[in-house]
DNA sequence: GAACTCTTGTAAACACCGTTCACTGAAACC
DNA sequence: GGTTTCAGTGAACGGTGTTTACAAGAGTTC
Protein backbone atom coordinates (compact mmCIF):
# COMPACT_ATOMS: atom_id res chain seq x y z
CA UNK A 1 0.00 0.00 0.00
CA UNK A 2 2.75 2.40 1.26
CA UNK A 3 4.57 2.51 -2.03
CA UNK A 4 5.60 6.33 -1.16
CA UNK A 5 9.41 5.67 -1.41
CA UNK A 6 11.42 7.37 1.56
CA UNK A 7 12.34 10.08 -0.83
CA UNK A 8 8.48 11.15 -1.65
CA UNK A 9 7.51 11.01 1.82
CA UNK A 10 10.00 13.36 2.61
CA UNK A 11 9.14 16.00 -0.20
CA UNK A 12 5.48 16.03 0.77
CA UNK A 13 6.42 16.45 3.67
CA UNK A 14 8.30 19.48 2.83
CA UNK A 15 5.96 20.31 0.22
CA UNK A 16 3.41 20.28 2.89
CA UNK A 17 5.43 22.57 5.00
CA UNK A 18 5.87 25.51 2.55
CA UNK A 19 2.09 25.55 1.69
CA UNK A 20 1.84 26.04 6.13
CA UNK A 21 4.54 28.70 5.72
CA UNK A 22 3.03 30.24 3.25
CA UNK A 23 -0.59 30.69 4.70
CA UNK A 24 0.89 31.59 8.22
CA UNK A 25 2.68 34.31 6.92
CA UNK A 26 -0.30 35.33 4.90
CA UNK A 27 -2.56 35.48 7.55
CA UNK A 28 -0.25 36.83 9.84
CA UNK A 29 0.99 40.03 7.57
CA UNK A 30 -0.86 40.27 4.46
CA UNK A 31 -0.25 39.40 0.95
CA UNK A 32 3.06 41.02 0.46
CA UNK A 33 4.39 39.08 3.11
CA UNK A 34 4.69 35.85 1.66
CA UNK A 35 8.00 36.09 0.29
CA UNK A 36 9.70 33.01 -0.81
CA UNK A 37 12.71 33.99 1.34
CA UNK A 38 10.67 34.73 4.37
CA UNK A 39 8.94 30.60 3.81
CA UNK A 40 12.45 29.70 3.22
CA UNK A 41 13.57 31.16 6.69
CA UNK A 42 10.70 29.56 8.36
CA UNK A 43 11.54 25.87 7.29
CA UNK A 44 15.50 26.92 8.00
CA UNK A 45 16.27 26.48 3.77
CA UNK A 46 17.12 28.73 1.04
CA UNK A 47 14.87 30.70 -1.09
CA UNK A 48 16.19 28.80 -4.32
CA UNK A 49 15.21 25.21 -2.95
CA UNK A 50 11.74 26.21 -3.44
CA UNK A 51 12.25 26.14 -6.75
CA UNK A 52 12.53 22.60 -6.73
CA UNK A 53 8.47 22.64 -5.34
CA UNK A 54 7.59 25.66 -7.44
CA UNK A 55 8.27 26.89 -10.80
CA UNK A 56 7.39 30.54 -9.55
CA UNK A 57 6.41 32.73 -6.62
CA UNK A 58 3.19 33.24 -8.80
CA UNK A 59 2.44 29.53 -8.77
CA UNK A 60 2.97 29.26 -5.04
CA UNK A 61 0.71 31.94 -4.51
CA UNK A 62 -1.92 29.93 -7.32
CA UNK A 63 -1.25 26.81 -4.91
CA UNK A 64 -2.07 28.92 -1.56
CA UNK A 65 -4.97 30.11 -3.70
CA UNK A 66 -6.32 26.81 -4.06
CA UNK A 67 -5.65 25.71 -0.42
CA UNK A 68 -7.57 28.84 0.66
CA UNK A 69 -10.78 27.55 -0.72
CA UNK A 70 -10.53 24.02 0.09
CA UNK A 71 -10.49 25.02 3.63
CA UNK A 72 -13.39 27.22 2.79
CA UNK A 73 -15.32 24.06 1.04
CA UNK A 74 -14.45 22.04 4.30
CA UNK A 75 -15.74 24.81 6.93
CA UNK A 76 -19.19 25.14 4.71
CA UNK A 77 -19.64 21.80 4.66
CA UNK A 78 -19.20 21.07 7.93
CA UNK A 79 -21.51 24.04 9.23
CA UNK A 80 -23.82 22.04 6.74
CA UNK A 81 -23.46 18.67 8.05
CA UNK A 82 -24.11 19.93 11.54
CA UNK A 83 -28.17 19.63 11.10
CA UNK A 84 -28.32 17.37 8.54
CA UNK A 85 -32.24 17.33 9.08
CA UNK A 86 -33.05 20.90 8.59
CA UNK A 87 -35.34 22.24 6.40
CA UNK A 88 -33.74 23.25 3.13
CA UNK A 89 -34.87 27.29 3.24
CA UNK A 90 -32.43 26.85 7.00
CA UNK A 91 -30.06 24.81 4.89
CA UNK A 92 -29.27 27.99 2.68
CA UNK A 93 -29.75 30.52 5.44
CA UNK A 94 -26.83 28.34 7.51
CA UNK A 95 -24.60 28.45 3.82
CA UNK A 96 -25.01 31.74 3.83
CA UNK A 97 -23.70 32.54 7.55
CA UNK A 98 -21.18 30.55 6.93
CA UNK A 99 -19.98 32.16 4.18
CA UNK A 100 -20.03 35.54 5.83
CA UNK A 101 -18.26 33.84 9.03
CA UNK A 102 -15.63 32.23 7.21
CA UNK A 103 -14.95 35.44 4.77
CA UNK A 104 -15.07 37.49 7.97
CA UNK A 105 -12.37 35.62 9.90
CA UNK A 106 -9.87 35.17 7.41
CA UNK A 107 -10.16 38.57 5.50
CA UNK A 108 -6.23 38.52 4.24
CA UNK A 109 -7.49 34.75 2.47
CA UNK A 110 -10.32 36.87 1.38
CA UNK A 111 -8.46 39.36 0.01
CA UNK A 112 -5.89 36.95 -1.60
CA UNK A 113 -8.35 35.11 -3.89
CA UNK A 114 -10.69 37.34 -4.88
CA UNK A 115 -9.61 40.38 -5.31
CA UNK A 116 -6.77 40.71 -8.61
CA UNK A 117 -8.22 41.75 -11.14
CA UNK A 118 -8.82 39.10 -14.14
CA UNK A 119 -5.73 37.32 -13.23
CA UNK A 120 -5.50 33.41 -13.20
CA UNK A 121 -5.14 33.88 -9.36
CA UNK A 122 -8.60 32.73 -8.58
CA UNK A 123 -10.71 32.75 -11.62
CA UNK A 124 -13.96 32.25 -9.87
CA UNK A 125 -12.75 29.61 -6.91
CA UNK A 126 -15.26 30.99 -4.07
CA UNK A 127 -18.22 31.41 -6.85
CA UNK A 128 -17.46 28.48 -7.12
CA UNK A 129 -17.09 27.03 -4.13
CA UNK A 130 -20.40 28.75 -2.46
CA UNK A 131 -23.03 27.82 -5.38
CA UNK A 132 -21.94 24.33 -5.80
CA UNK A 133 -23.14 23.94 -2.37
CA UNK A 134 -26.14 26.59 -2.32
CA UNK A 135 -26.77 26.48 -5.76
CA UNK A 136 -28.56 23.01 -5.39
CA UNK A 137 -30.11 24.08 -2.18
CA UNK A 138 -31.84 27.19 -3.61
CA UNK A 139 -32.47 25.48 -6.66
CA UNK A 140 -34.11 22.57 -5.31
CA UNK A 141 -37.04 24.77 -3.52
CA UNK A 142 -40.23 23.46 -4.94
CA UNK A 143 -42.21 26.31 -3.73
CA UNK A 144 -40.76 28.65 -6.06
CA UNK A 145 -42.58 29.55 -8.78
CA UNK A 146 -40.32 31.05 -11.42
CA UNK A 147 -40.49 30.53 -14.99
CA UNK A 148 -37.91 31.30 -17.68
CA UNK A 149 -39.30 34.44 -18.99
CA UNK A 150 -38.74 36.24 -16.45
CA UNK A 151 -35.10 35.99 -17.46
CA UNK A 152 -33.60 38.06 -20.04
CA UNK A 153 -33.03 35.68 -23.58
CA UNK A 154 -29.89 37.19 -23.99
CA UNK A 155 -28.75 35.22 -21.03
CA UNK A 156 -30.42 31.80 -21.67
CA UNK A 157 -27.07 30.34 -23.22
CA UNK A 158 -24.80 31.45 -20.55
CA UNK A 159 -27.66 30.04 -17.90
CA UNK A 160 -28.40 26.87 -19.88
CA UNK A 161 -24.42 26.11 -19.46
CA UNK A 162 -24.47 26.87 -15.47
CA UNK A 163 -27.70 24.90 -14.96
CA UNK A 164 -25.61 21.54 -16.13
CA UNK A 165 -22.93 22.59 -13.55
CA UNK A 166 -25.53 22.96 -10.62
CA UNK A 167 -27.49 20.06 -12.15
CA UNK A 168 -23.80 17.92 -11.90
CA UNK A 169 -23.61 19.11 -7.92
CA UNK A 170 -27.08 18.14 -7.52
CA UNK A 171 -26.43 14.47 -8.86
CA UNK A 172 -23.15 14.45 -6.90
CA UNK A 173 -24.84 14.23 -3.53
CA UNK A 174 -27.38 11.70 -4.72
CA UNK A 175 -30.33 13.91 -4.76
CA UNK A 176 -32.26 13.51 -7.70
CA UNK A 177 -34.22 16.47 -9.14
CA UNK A 178 -36.34 16.62 -12.62
CA UNK A 179 -35.25 19.46 -15.14
CA UNK A 180 -38.75 21.67 -14.39
CA UNK A 181 -37.25 22.15 -10.37
CA UNK A 182 -33.90 23.64 -11.87
CA UNK A 183 -35.31 25.75 -14.39
CA UNK A 184 -33.63 28.77 -16.29
CA UNK A 185 -35.57 31.28 -13.91
CA UNK A 186 -34.32 29.79 -10.73
CA UNK A 187 -30.58 29.88 -11.49
CA UNK A 188 -30.90 33.47 -12.50
CA UNK A 189 -31.97 33.76 -9.51
CA UNK A 190 -29.40 32.11 -7.90
CA UNK A 191 -26.84 34.05 -9.60
CA UNK A 192 -28.66 37.55 -8.34
CA UNK A 193 -28.70 36.07 -4.94
CA UNK A 194 -24.99 35.75 -5.16
CA UNK A 195 -24.20 39.26 -6.53
CA UNK A 196 -26.24 40.63 -3.51
CA UNK A 197 -24.45 37.72 -0.83
CA UNK A 198 -21.05 38.29 -2.00
CA UNK A 199 -21.54 41.96 -2.24
CA UNK A 200 -22.20 42.26 1.74
CA UNK A 201 -19.73 40.00 2.34
CA UNK A 202 -16.96 41.99 0.47
CA UNK A 203 -17.89 45.80 1.51
CA UNK A 204 -18.04 43.85 4.89
CA UNK A 205 -14.98 42.50 4.76
CA UNK A 206 -13.09 45.06 3.36
CA UNK A 207 -14.83 47.80 5.59
CA UNK A 208 -16.27 49.53 2.57
CA UNK A 209 -19.36 50.36 3.84
CA UNK A 210 -20.84 53.99 2.63
CA UNK A 211 -20.76 55.03 6.81
CA UNK A 212 -19.59 53.30 9.99
CA UNK A 213 -21.65 50.02 10.62
CA UNK A 214 -21.59 49.65 14.20
CA UNK A 215 -22.99 46.18 13.93
CA UNK A 216 -23.31 44.56 10.48
CA UNK A 217 -25.22 41.59 11.42
CA UNK A 218 -28.69 42.60 11.74
CA UNK A 219 -28.00 44.11 8.49
CA UNK A 220 -26.62 41.22 6.63
CA UNK A 221 -29.92 39.15 8.38
CA UNK A 222 -32.15 42.09 7.30
CA UNK A 223 -30.43 41.41 3.26
CA UNK A 224 -30.98 37.46 3.88
CA UNK A 225 -34.36 37.50 4.46
CA UNK A 226 -35.08 40.00 1.84
CA UNK A 227 -32.95 37.39 -0.37
CA UNK A 228 -34.62 34.54 0.34
CA UNK A 229 -38.06 35.97 -0.15
CA UNK A 230 -37.33 37.13 -3.30
CA UNK A 231 -36.03 33.71 -4.54
CA UNK A 232 -38.84 32.64 -3.24
CA UNK A 233 -38.93 30.82 0.15
CA UNK A 234 -41.96 31.48 2.80
CA UNK A 235 -41.70 33.89 4.99
CA UNK A 236 -38.30 34.17 7.01
CA UNK A 237 -38.40 32.18 10.08
CA UNK A 238 -36.08 33.03 12.66
CA UNK A 239 -35.38 36.56 12.67
CA UNK A 240 -32.21 38.05 14.87
CA UNK A 241 -33.17 41.89 14.59
CA UNK A 242 -37.30 41.77 15.13
CA UNK A 243 -38.73 44.69 13.64
CA UNK A 244 -41.09 46.50 15.10
CA UNK A 245 -44.50 45.06 14.09
CA UNK A 246 -45.73 45.86 10.52
CA UNK A 247 -47.74 48.84 9.15
CA UNK A 248 -46.86 51.20 6.28
CA UNK B 1 -2.65 86.99 -8.97
CA UNK B 2 0.33 84.68 -10.01
CA UNK B 3 1.81 84.51 -6.91
CA UNK B 4 3.04 81.21 -7.11
CA UNK B 5 7.08 81.85 -7.78
CA UNK B 6 9.20 80.53 -10.68
CA UNK B 7 10.18 77.68 -7.81
CA UNK B 8 6.61 76.42 -6.50
CA UNK B 9 5.62 76.57 -10.03
CA UNK B 10 7.87 73.97 -10.99
CA UNK B 11 7.32 72.30 -8.31
CA UNK B 12 3.78 71.84 -8.54
CA UNK B 13 4.32 70.68 -12.61
CA UNK B 14 7.11 67.87 -10.99
CA UNK B 15 4.28 67.07 -9.06
CA UNK B 16 1.59 66.38 -11.66
CA UNK B 17 4.15 64.89 -13.78
CA UNK B 18 4.86 61.96 -10.76
CA UNK B 19 1.00 61.64 -10.38
CA UNK B 20 0.51 61.09 -14.23
CA UNK B 21 3.34 58.45 -14.71
CA UNK B 22 2.47 56.78 -11.11
CA UNK B 23 -0.99 56.92 -12.92
CA UNK B 24 0.44 55.27 -16.57
CA UNK B 25 2.43 52.98 -15.06
CA UNK B 26 -0.80 51.24 -12.88
CA UNK B 27 -2.90 51.36 -15.75
CA UNK B 28 -0.50 49.76 -17.91
CA UNK B 29 1.22 47.11 -15.91
CA UNK B 30 -1.09 46.81 -12.73
CA UNK B 31 -0.08 47.67 -9.30
CA UNK B 32 3.13 45.83 -9.03
CA UNK B 33 4.65 48.20 -11.72
CA UNK B 34 3.81 51.35 -9.90
CA UNK B 35 7.39 51.67 -8.22
CA UNK B 36 9.14 54.52 -7.42
CA UNK B 37 12.10 54.31 -9.44
CA UNK B 38 9.86 52.99 -12.70
CA UNK B 39 7.98 56.48 -12.11
CA UNK B 40 11.58 58.22 -11.27
CA UNK B 41 12.24 56.21 -14.76
CA UNK B 42 9.48 58.11 -16.55
CA UNK B 43 10.55 61.92 -15.33
CA UNK B 44 14.07 61.29 -15.94
CA UNK B 45 15.34 62.23 -12.33
CA UNK B 46 16.52 59.35 -9.83
CA UNK B 47 14.00 57.31 -7.31
CA UNK B 48 15.20 59.37 -3.65
CA UNK B 49 14.18 62.94 -5.16
CA UNK B 50 10.72 61.77 -5.46
CA UNK B 51 10.77 61.48 -1.36
CA UNK B 52 10.98 65.07 -1.89
CA UNK B 53 7.17 64.95 -2.57
CA UNK B 54 6.03 62.25 -0.99
CA UNK B 55 6.96 60.26 2.32
CA UNK B 56 6.72 57.03 1.07
CA UNK B 57 5.68 54.61 -1.57
CA UNK B 58 2.67 54.30 0.93
CA UNK B 59 1.36 57.84 0.52
CA UNK B 60 1.97 57.96 -3.44
CA UNK B 61 -0.34 55.07 -3.57
CA UNK B 62 -2.89 56.93 -1.37
CA UNK B 63 -2.75 60.10 -3.61
CA UNK B 64 -3.13 57.87 -6.35
CA UNK B 65 -5.92 56.44 -4.70
CA UNK B 66 -7.24 60.00 -4.12
CA UNK B 67 -6.84 61.26 -7.99
CA UNK B 68 -9.27 57.92 -9.20
CA UNK B 69 -11.79 58.94 -6.98
CA UNK B 70 -11.58 62.17 -8.16
CA UNK B 71 -11.87 61.05 -11.93
CA UNK B 72 -14.61 58.83 -11.19
CA UNK B 73 -16.80 60.96 -9.54
CA UNK B 74 -15.88 63.68 -12.68
CA UNK B 75 -17.05 61.11 -14.82
CA UNK B 76 -20.36 60.36 -13.21
CA UNK B 77 -21.30 64.06 -12.75
CA UNK B 78 -20.19 64.60 -16.54
CA UNK B 79 -22.67 61.33 -17.44
CA UNK B 80 -25.04 62.67 -15.32
CA UNK B 81 -24.75 66.53 -16.71
CA UNK B 82 -25.66 65.25 -20.53
CA UNK B 83 -29.21 65.24 -19.35
CA UNK B 84 -30.03 67.58 -16.60
CA UNK B 85 -34.29 67.42 -17.42
CA UNK B 86 -34.22 63.59 -17.35
CA UNK B 87 -36.53 62.01 -14.93
CA UNK B 88 -35.33 61.01 -11.73
CA UNK B 89 -35.59 57.41 -12.03
CA UNK B 90 -33.42 57.80 -15.37
CA UNK B 91 -30.62 60.24 -13.46
CA UNK B 92 -30.41 56.82 -11.26
CA UNK B 93 -30.06 54.87 -14.03
CA UNK B 94 -28.21 56.72 -15.66
CA UNK B 95 -25.72 57.01 -12.77
CA UNK B 96 -25.52 52.98 -11.79
CA UNK B 97 -24.76 52.27 -15.40
CA UNK B 98 -22.41 55.32 -15.56
CA UNK B 99 -20.68 53.51 -12.61
CA UNK B 100 -20.24 50.18 -13.82
CA UNK B 101 -19.06 52.06 -17.47
CA UNK B 102 -16.16 53.30 -15.37
CA UNK B 103 -15.26 50.30 -13.70
CA UNK B 104 -15.14 48.17 -16.68
CA UNK B 105 -13.23 50.65 -18.46
CA UNK B 106 -10.68 51.06 -15.26
CA UNK B 107 -10.29 47.36 -13.58
CA UNK B 108 -6.27 48.58 -12.63
CA UNK B 109 -7.75 51.57 -10.42
CA UNK B 110 -10.74 49.80 -9.43
CA UNK B 111 -8.98 47.09 -8.08
CA UNK B 112 -6.49 49.45 -5.98
CA UNK B 113 -8.65 51.68 -4.75
CA UNK B 114 -11.45 49.00 -3.87
CA UNK B 115 -9.33 45.76 -2.52
CA UNK B 116 -7.25 46.18 0.20
CA UNK B 117 -8.53 44.65 3.67
CA UNK B 118 -9.15 47.75 5.97
CA UNK B 119 -6.19 49.52 5.11
CA UNK B 120 -6.22 53.15 5.33
CA UNK B 121 -6.03 52.99 1.26
CA UNK B 122 -9.12 53.73 0.03
CA UNK B 123 -11.12 53.79 3.13
CA UNK B 124 -14.66 53.87 1.51
CA UNK B 125 -14.03 56.39 -1.33
CA UNK B 126 -15.78 54.63 -4.03
CA UNK B 127 -18.85 54.38 -2.06
CA UNK B 128 -18.65 57.92 -0.86
CA UNK B 129 -18.44 59.26 -4.10
CA UNK B 130 -21.71 57.28 -5.89
CA UNK B 131 -23.71 57.57 -3.02
CA UNK B 132 -23.37 61.26 -3.21
CA UNK B 133 -24.30 61.01 -6.69
CA UNK B 134 -26.99 58.31 -6.33
CA UNK B 135 -27.98 58.56 -2.78
CA UNK B 136 -29.81 61.78 -3.12
CA UNK B 137 -31.55 60.69 -6.24
CA UNK B 138 -32.97 57.42 -4.66
CA UNK B 139 -33.98 59.21 -1.66
CA UNK B 140 -35.91 61.77 -3.03
CA UNK B 141 -37.42 59.75 -4.95
CA UNK B 142 -41.52 60.97 -3.72
CA UNK B 143 -43.35 58.07 -4.99
CA UNK B 144 -41.73 55.63 -3.16
CA UNK B 145 -43.61 54.72 0.51
CA UNK B 146 -41.02 52.86 2.81
CA UNK B 147 -41.14 53.24 6.25
CA UNK B 148 -38.97 53.04 9.03
CA UNK B 149 -40.64 49.83 10.79
CA UNK B 150 -39.41 48.02 7.90
CA UNK B 151 -35.83 48.68 9.28
CA UNK B 152 -34.01 46.45 11.66
CA UNK B 153 -33.90 48.81 15.21
CA UNK B 154 -30.27 47.84 15.20
CA UNK B 155 -29.29 49.47 12.23
CA UNK B 156 -31.82 53.16 13.18
CA UNK B 157 -28.28 54.28 14.90
CA UNK B 158 -25.83 54.25 12.27
CA UNK B 159 -28.67 54.82 9.36
CA UNK B 160 -29.54 58.03 10.91
CA UNK B 161 -25.96 58.96 10.67
CA UNK B 162 -25.93 58.02 6.77
CA UNK B 163 -28.93 60.28 7.06
CA UNK B 164 -27.29 63.41 7.58
CA UNK B 165 -24.32 62.33 5.17
CA UNK B 166 -26.70 62.08 2.48
CA UNK B 167 -29.31 64.98 3.55
CA UNK B 168 -25.72 67.43 3.53
CA UNK B 169 -25.00 65.76 -0.12
CA UNK B 170 -28.56 66.62 -1.17
CA UNK B 171 -28.69 70.46 -0.14
CA UNK B 172 -25.35 70.58 -1.45
CA UNK B 173 -26.97 70.71 -4.78
CA UNK B 174 -29.09 73.08 -4.09
CA UNK B 175 -32.41 71.24 -3.61
CA UNK B 176 -34.77 70.85 -0.80
CA UNK B 177 -36.31 67.50 0.52
CA UNK B 178 -38.52 67.55 4.02
CA UNK B 179 -37.45 65.29 6.57
CA UNK B 180 -40.50 63.07 5.59
CA UNK B 181 -39.10 61.83 2.13
CA UNK B 182 -35.07 60.96 3.52
CA UNK B 183 -36.87 58.46 5.78
CA UNK B 184 -35.02 55.78 7.35
CA UNK B 185 -36.57 53.08 5.03
CA UNK B 186 -35.80 55.00 2.09
CA UNK B 187 -32.03 55.02 3.63
CA UNK B 188 -32.22 51.62 3.90
CA UNK B 189 -32.94 50.71 0.41
CA UNK B 190 -30.33 53.09 -0.48
CA UNK B 191 -27.67 50.92 1.21
CA UNK B 192 -29.34 47.71 -0.05
CA UNK B 193 -28.86 49.27 -3.92
CA UNK B 194 -25.51 50.09 -3.20
CA UNK B 195 -24.78 46.35 -2.22
CA UNK B 196 -26.31 45.16 -5.04
CA UNK B 197 -24.52 47.43 -7.49
CA UNK B 198 -21.38 47.03 -5.68
CA UNK B 199 -22.06 42.92 -5.96
CA UNK B 200 -22.44 42.73 -9.73
CA UNK B 201 -19.88 45.49 -10.43
CA UNK B 202 -16.80 44.17 -8.80
CA UNK B 203 -17.77 40.05 -9.95
CA UNK B 204 -18.10 41.50 -13.20
CA UNK B 205 -14.55 43.81 -13.26
CA UNK B 206 -12.84 41.21 -11.57
CA UNK B 207 -14.10 38.88 -13.92
CA UNK B 208 -15.77 36.28 -11.19
CA UNK B 209 -19.13 35.26 -12.05
CA UNK B 210 -19.69 31.70 -11.40
CA UNK B 211 -20.20 30.85 -14.71
CA UNK B 212 -18.76 32.19 -18.32
CA UNK B 213 -20.90 35.16 -19.24
CA UNK B 214 -21.03 36.00 -22.71
CA UNK B 215 -22.62 39.62 -22.33
CA UNK B 216 -22.83 40.79 -18.80
CA UNK B 217 -24.76 43.76 -20.21
CA UNK B 218 -28.31 42.76 -20.28
CA UNK B 219 -28.02 40.72 -16.84
CA UNK B 220 -26.58 43.73 -15.40
CA UNK B 221 -29.79 45.69 -17.12
CA UNK B 222 -31.87 43.26 -15.57
CA UNK B 223 -30.41 43.52 -11.94
CA UNK B 224 -30.82 47.62 -12.87
CA UNK B 225 -34.20 46.68 -13.09
CA UNK B 226 -35.37 44.64 -10.38
CA UNK B 227 -33.38 46.91 -7.90
CA UNK B 228 -35.16 50.31 -8.96
CA UNK B 229 -38.85 48.35 -8.46
CA UNK B 230 -37.55 47.28 -4.98
CA UNK B 231 -36.76 50.93 -3.92
CA UNK B 232 -40.20 51.98 -5.40
CA UNK B 233 -39.32 53.56 -8.82
CA UNK B 234 -42.57 52.63 -10.81
CA UNK B 235 -41.75 49.76 -13.80
CA UNK B 236 -38.62 50.35 -15.55
CA UNK B 237 -38.95 51.62 -18.95
CA UNK B 238 -36.57 51.24 -20.84
CA UNK B 239 -35.53 47.20 -21.07
CA UNK B 240 -32.41 45.96 -23.05
CA UNK B 241 -32.75 42.19 -23.26
CA UNK B 242 -36.82 42.21 -24.00
CA UNK B 243 -38.47 39.20 -22.44
CA UNK B 244 -40.43 36.93 -24.44
CA UNK B 245 -44.17 36.93 -23.54
CA UNK B 246 -44.85 35.55 -20.13
CA UNK B 247 -46.01 32.21 -19.69
CA UNK B 248 -44.40 28.78 -18.27
C1' DG C 1 30.53 -2.96 -3.48
C1' DA C 2 31.50 0.27 -7.29
C1' DA C 3 29.60 3.27 -10.72
C1' DC C 4 25.95 5.75 -12.08
C1' DT C 5 21.83 8.81 -12.15
C1' DC C 6 18.38 11.43 -10.00
C1' DT C 7 17.08 14.63 -6.54
C1' DT C 8 17.45 18.12 -3.12
C1' DG C 9 19.79 21.49 -1.41
C1' DT C 10 23.50 25.39 -1.38
C1' DA C 11 26.20 29.75 -2.60
C1' DA C 12 26.94 33.37 -5.60
C1' DA C 13 25.29 36.44 -8.65
C1' DC C 14 21.91 39.62 -11.26
C1' DA C 15 18.56 43.03 -11.51
C1' DC C 16 15.13 45.09 -9.19
C1' DC C 17 12.82 47.21 -5.03
C1' DG C 18 12.00 51.06 -0.85
C1' DT C 19 14.60 53.92 1.93
C1' DT C 20 18.43 56.75 4.11
C1' DC C 21 22.18 59.90 4.01
C1' DA C 22 25.74 63.03 2.81
C1' DC C 23 26.35 65.84 -0.92
C1' DT C 24 25.85 69.55 -4.82
C1' DG C 25 24.23 73.34 -7.23
C1' DA C 26 21.00 76.59 -8.29
C1' DA C 27 17.15 79.52 -6.91
C1' DA C 28 15.35 82.68 -3.44
C1' DC C 29 15.99 85.91 0.10
C1' DC C 30 18.15 89.73 2.91
C1' DG D 1 27.27 89.54 -2.01
C1' DG D 2 26.39 86.39 1.43
C1' DT D 3 23.17 83.16 3.23
C1' DT D 4 19.52 80.11 3.34
C1' DT D 5 16.33 76.95 1.15
C1' DC D 6 15.54 73.06 -1.52
C1' DA D 7 15.22 69.86 -5.66
C1' DG D 8 18.00 66.48 -7.17
C1' DT D 9 22.23 63.14 -7.09
C1' DG D 10 25.06 59.01 -6.01
C1' DA D 11 26.25 55.61 -2.98
C1' DA D 12 24.83 52.50 0.19
C1' DC D 13 21.79 49.00 3.04
C1' DG D 14 18.82 45.33 3.30
C1' DG D 15 15.12 43.35 1.01
C1' DT D 16 12.94 40.88 -3.16
C1' DG D 17 12.38 36.99 -7.39
C1' DT D 18 15.16 34.28 -10.25
C1' DT D 19 19.17 31.84 -12.61
C1' DT D 20 23.29 29.37 -12.56
C1' DA D 21 26.91 26.26 -11.29
C1' DC D 22 27.96 23.16 -8.00
C1' DA D 23 27.88 19.69 -3.92
C1' DA D 24 26.26 15.80 -1.61
C1' DG D 25 23.14 12.31 -0.42
C1' DA D 26 19.49 8.59 -2.03
C1' DG D 27 18.27 5.17 -5.19
C1' DT D 28 19.45 2.18 -8.89
C1' DT D 29 22.27 -0.84 -11.87
C1' DC D 30 25.83 -3.86 -12.84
Amino acid sequence: MTEATRRERLRAETEREIRQAARALLVESGRDAVTLRAIARKLGITAPALYRYYDSHDALLRQLCDDICDDMATALHEDLAADPTAKVDCKVRTVCHAFRRWALAHPQEFALVFASPRDPLGADQFGSVFLRLAGPLIASNQAANHVDAEVPSVLHEDLVRFQQVLAGAVSATGVELDGHVLNLGKIYHVVQSWVRLYGHVALEVFGRFPFAVTNPEPMFDSMLDQMLMDIGFSEAPESAGAPESAGR
